[in-house]
RNA sequence: GGCCACGUGGCGGAGUGGUGACGCAGAGGUCUGCAAAACCUCGUACCCCGGUUCAAUUCCGGGCGUGGCCUCCA
């Protein structure tokens, strides 16, 4: 049994989608203009977690994810005229990186990637028929949302239009009809991207591709609609407002999830404060599985400090984890024990479900043989609903930052640690110490086991 | 100003009306040539003040503190 938060009903609901056979999905992706940061990825990796259990629980095939690119957007014009790059060329590196980005937190493609400009004519038609319904008007080159025609308005961000322009501090565009109307489509300057319309040459505003996307790809209705916290308002609210009045007040989604912010210091993470950390830089030093673990460290809806210190901890628990993996391989096939699948059904509480996997291990590190190792499977399997212990293990404690240059290559540890074994033999251990001292200044912890020594970067 | 969150041990972070998760760090021990790993043991945590209750960290009210959102976009 599945519960979700719902945002739009505030309360933990149990999760029943509108089709079993096909359970649909949309998370607001990125607005490709730049690198991304781990705030964003947050998001992504709590969505990817969401994507793992519903296709556990309703089959692979069953499940349809979609997650956009924003590819038309001011902030991509912007940097396309301060580059000089194309501003397609833009969109697709930064897309690109995303994706190979995300890959490398072990999150799994979504089943659909629409991008804005790919669906300019479903936004057209989309807004053509709420004009024609009245919910919309056209004004001086662009097609506006008339809120008042839409009585939900304000459901899920807690407060009206009204109560919000009280305490707005921008300036109300003379072409609107109501304050708290907004944009469906907007004219483009000669010197801007822009498409035909029956509005005049233009381009879409922020909130339609969403909606046009999502009937497009997944239909009127769908069961989840994910993204961050600071989307409620306007983004959703408008996407909802949209998507009801065009659809004969179908709803867009059954169940409206948010996830809760990075703090970097006192602060939210956020481009415009300049506090960013980008996956980018963030992926040079640090396996991207330590830095999903890090982000799920928390509970989704939940703060979460972002810190040197939570990354590391995440690398110390993991390596613990494939300690255990390195010790017994996992044999068979496993079910996944309770208690990593009740705490992730439950609104996906990670912490709980971290909490079940380090039980999970301290029972298979008493094992010995084929039970160890079938206790071994049961923790991978657990694991790897998560989107971890994706490496194998020999290769997890080996891996060398990418950034780390200089570092040593595994065939002069090797060597080292033949010298150092001949030392120990001879029972030289002033020489075997020196050699581990050395070895231990370049991040390489030796071990010297039963079967003699082995060797893992810290 | 409006709306919404949050405030748990050195750190990260669950949870609960009554037996104080989990992890990291730290302390002691077992093991080891010494380590590492593993294992065992330990840790006067629930912002403040009222209220409800036999009992509140958990419920209610107030306060303080922190964070977020408040549109087309300057």
């Amino acid at each position: 049994m599945l519960q979700l938060y719902d945002s739009l009903s505030r309360e933990k609901r149990l999760f029943v989608p509108g089709d079993p056979a096909r359970v649909t999905m949309y998370v607001c992706g990125p607005t490709v203009y730049n690198h991304a940061h781990i705030g964003n990825f947050r998001a992504a990796v709590v969505f990817d977690l969401l994507f793992r259990l519903l296709r556990r629980r309703f089959g692979e095939g069953a499940v349809v994810y979609a997650r956009n690119f924003t590819d038309i957007d001011d902030k991509i014009i912007k940097a396309s005229k301060e580059t000089g790059a194309p501003i397609a060329e833009i969109t697709t590196k930064y897309a690109r990186i995303y994706d190979e980005e995300l890959s490398a937190f072990n999150c799994l493609a979504p089943t659909a990637k629409p991008a804005a400009t790919g669906h300019i004519a479903e936004m057209i038609a989309l807004t053509e028929r709420l004009v024609a319904q009245g919910f919309a008007y056209a004004a001086k080159g662009h097609a506006l949302f008339s809120v008042g025609k839409f009585a939900d308005y304000g459901r899920l961000s807690g407060a009206d239009a009204d109560e919000r322009l009280a305490g707005a501090r921008v300036e109300i565009a003379p072409y609107k009809e109501n304050a708290a109307d907004f944009v469906l489509w907007k004219p483009s300057k000669a010197d801007e991207p822009g498409w035909e319309s029956p509005w005049g040459r233009g381009r879409p505003g922020w909130h339609l591709e969403c909606s046009a996307m999502i009937e497009k790809v997944l239909g009127e209705t769908i069961d989840i609609h994910g993204g961050g916290q600071d989307l409620k308002f306007p983004h959703h609210e408008n996407e909802i407002a949209q998507s009801a009045c065009a659809h004969s007040g179908a709803p867009l989604a059954r169940y409206w999830l948010h996830n809760g912010f990075l703090n970097m210091g006192a602060d939210k993470m956020s481009k415009s404060l300049g506090n960013v950390a980008l996956p980018r830089d963030l992926l040079k030093k640090h396996h991207g599985e330590t830095l999903r673990f890090a982000l799920l460290s928390a509970q989704y809806r939940q703060p979460l400090e972002w810190t040197d210190d939570l990354i590391e901890q995440s690398k110390k628990q993991l390596d613990r984890f494939y300690r255990l993996l390195a010790e017994a391989a996992p044999d068979g096939e496993a079910d996944i024990p309770e208690s990593v699948v009740l705490p992730l059904e439950d609104d996906m509480n990670t912490p709980e479900a971290i909490a079940g996997l380090h039980e999970l291990r301290d029972i298979a590190m008493q094992m010995e043989g084929e039970p160890k190792r079938r206790a071994a499977a049961r923790l991978k399997a657990a694991g790897a609903l998560m989107g971890f212990f994706a490496s194998a293990p020999e290769a997890w404690f080996k891996w060398t930052p990418p950034s780390d240059g200089a570092a040593l290559t595994a065939e002069a540890i090797e060597a080292m640690l033949a010298e150092r074994t001949a030392a120990r033999k001879a029972k030289d251990f002033k020489t075997s110490d020196r050699i581990r001292d050395a070895l231990a200044a370049e991040g390489v912890i030796i071990e010297d086991g039963q079967s003699g020594a082995t060797w893992r970067r810290v």
